[in-house]
RNA sequence: GGCAGGUUGCCCGAGUGGCCAAAGGGAGCAGACUGUAAAUCUGCCGGCUCAGCCUACGUUGGUUCGAACCCAACACCUGCCA
């Protein structure tokens, strides 16, 4: 263990590669498997951190390249960090800007799962016209969303930026890539992720060195390579046989492109080559099947936009399903969106006066759907983490899921 | 009372002889969203026995092979002048 960061692996999914555990960070222990909500520009958009708090969110994870564009890392420096800055007292991550090179990039409106079958070798199949965001070797290219100004991200700048930052984990610059990319530049790609995530190591060690004696930030690579057993097993190992210092990453990120049915398989290759002692990140994944999924291959964190966004958007989760709370069926329910959900907008509120704030285009929807989803799928994780405790894992699974997709959404 | 302009589908609003069931918005209805360029995006949106037909552009009548579009009268509405 580090200065204030470490994991401990507490109880064993059956004999599998599933664990509970508990990650330990300068701000607080986060139990595992846990959701760590999004707040990408310094807020989970519409909810305060207190609600975040209140509904049992253990972490909050933001980005560099939004926080570097605005306000710019140097603010949040002085703010004394970026849990100081946005009155989070607890853990923080961030990302590295590496997802942006993709949604910035090639990606940009485009479905990342995508049938590659008959394709050649080439860079890239998506034609983004006005991509903002152009990789190359040594790093990419970024035109900001906001004003169109150049801006240059390398492994060496995102690291710096998010030391600035001050998040207790922060994530390796890598190369995410889509499955509209052949095999040939997957290679290539992840060549190109791990010469960066060799630079971010040692752009990490001077960091932690000339800041000192701040908090303890704990570095985390990201495992890249698509929907290949051998790349993303051959990434890890890469990964594993890097150390700067003698000290290596603290933790592993799993990223990059994931075609649902391969998710529990990729985990595991993944899972598989790293040692047991180190925590396991799974970026941007939240629908309920895939934590199962997952946790039962061996990841132990996650996080996704989804629950805010789609909050934003009417779209509510429930044991039964999701549904749109927008749609007229909604008009005259009055009741909660869940009558066994323990949060505060189900506690008050009814699914009638959130159709109602939808359609008046008023605010206060977004917040109080938020708030909903964000329980939801924190506690759906809670659960899973209890269940393994228990040793329920596989009936709880079975109850959940088979409720929870029973039903096409409306009940 | 005079002069001028206007009346288009639920609403706003383009269209000025055939390519018009009629652009665009909005509303409505439904759907999507997985390391957030997302309070965003997509589809539907007159009716029917639906590759066709019917009903529709203030009302009535006319011109024309053919009219939302041209002409006449009428009815409302809006400006300006008295």
């Amino acid at each position: 263990m580090t200065q204030g960061f470490g994991f401990s692996p507490q109880t064993r999914l059956g004999s599998g590669r599933g664990r509970t555990g508990i990650l330990r960070t300068p701000h607080g222990d986060i139990k595992t498997p846990a959701f760590i909500a999004v707040g990408t520009k310094a807020t989970v958009k519409a909810v305060l951190p207190e609600c975040m708090a209140a509904l049992g969110a253990q972490a909050l994870l933001a980005n560099a390249y939004h926080l570097y564009l605005q306000p710019g890392p140097e603010i949040i420096d002085e703010a004394g960090g970026l849990g100081r800055f946005m009155n989070w007292p607890g853990p923080t991550f961030t990302d590295s800007g590496g997802f942006q090179v993709l949604s910035l990039g090639v990606g940009f409106k485009k479905v990342l799962a995508m049938n590659t079958a008959g394709l050649g070798d080439d860079e890239v199949i998506a034609t983004g016209k006005e991509r903002l965001a152009h990789v190359d070797d040594d790093g990419v290219t970024f035109v900001s969303h906001l004003n169109g100004s150049r801006h240059r991200f390398t492994p060496e700048i995102s690291v710096r930026i998010q030391h600035q930052l001050g998040a207790d984990v922060i994530f390796a610059f890598d190369e995410c890539t889509t499955l509209m990319n052949s095999r040939g530049y997957q290679e290539r790609s992840l060549a190109r992720t791990h010469t960066w995530a060799t630079r971010c190591l040692a752009e990490h060690a001077r960091q932690t060195q000339a800041r000192r004696p701040r908090p303890y930030q704990a570095l985390f690579a990201v495992v890249q390579g698509a929907q290949y057993e051998d790349l993303r097993r051959q990434a890890v190992r890469d990964l594993l046989s890097l150390s700067v210092e003698g000290r290596s990453f603290d933790g592993y990120g799993i990223g990059g492109a994931l075609e649902k049915e391969n998710l529990g398989a990729i985990v595991g290759w993944v899972c598989d080559e790293l040692p047991e002692d180190k925590p396991r990140h799974l970026l941007g994944i939240a629908e309920p099947d895939d934590f199962f999924t997952a946790v039962e291959n061996g990841a132990d964190t996650f996080d996704c936009v989804a629950p805010s966004r789609v909050a934003r958007n009417a779209a509510l989760y429930t044991p039964d399903g999701r549904f749109n709370v927008n749609t007229a069926a909604h008009r005259r329910a009055f009741e909660p969106i869940d009558q066994e959900c323990d949060c505060y907008t189900c506690a008050h509120y009814t699914r009638a006066y959130l159709h109602h704030l939808f359609k008046a285009k008023e605010m206060l929807a977004s917040t109080l759907c938020t708030i909903h989803n964000e329980r939801f799928i924190v506690r759906l994780v809670d659960d899973i983490r209890a269940s393994i405790d228990s040793g329920d894992f596989d009936a709880f699974r079975a109850e959940f899921l088979g409720r929870y997709y029973a039903s096409t959404g409306v009940r």
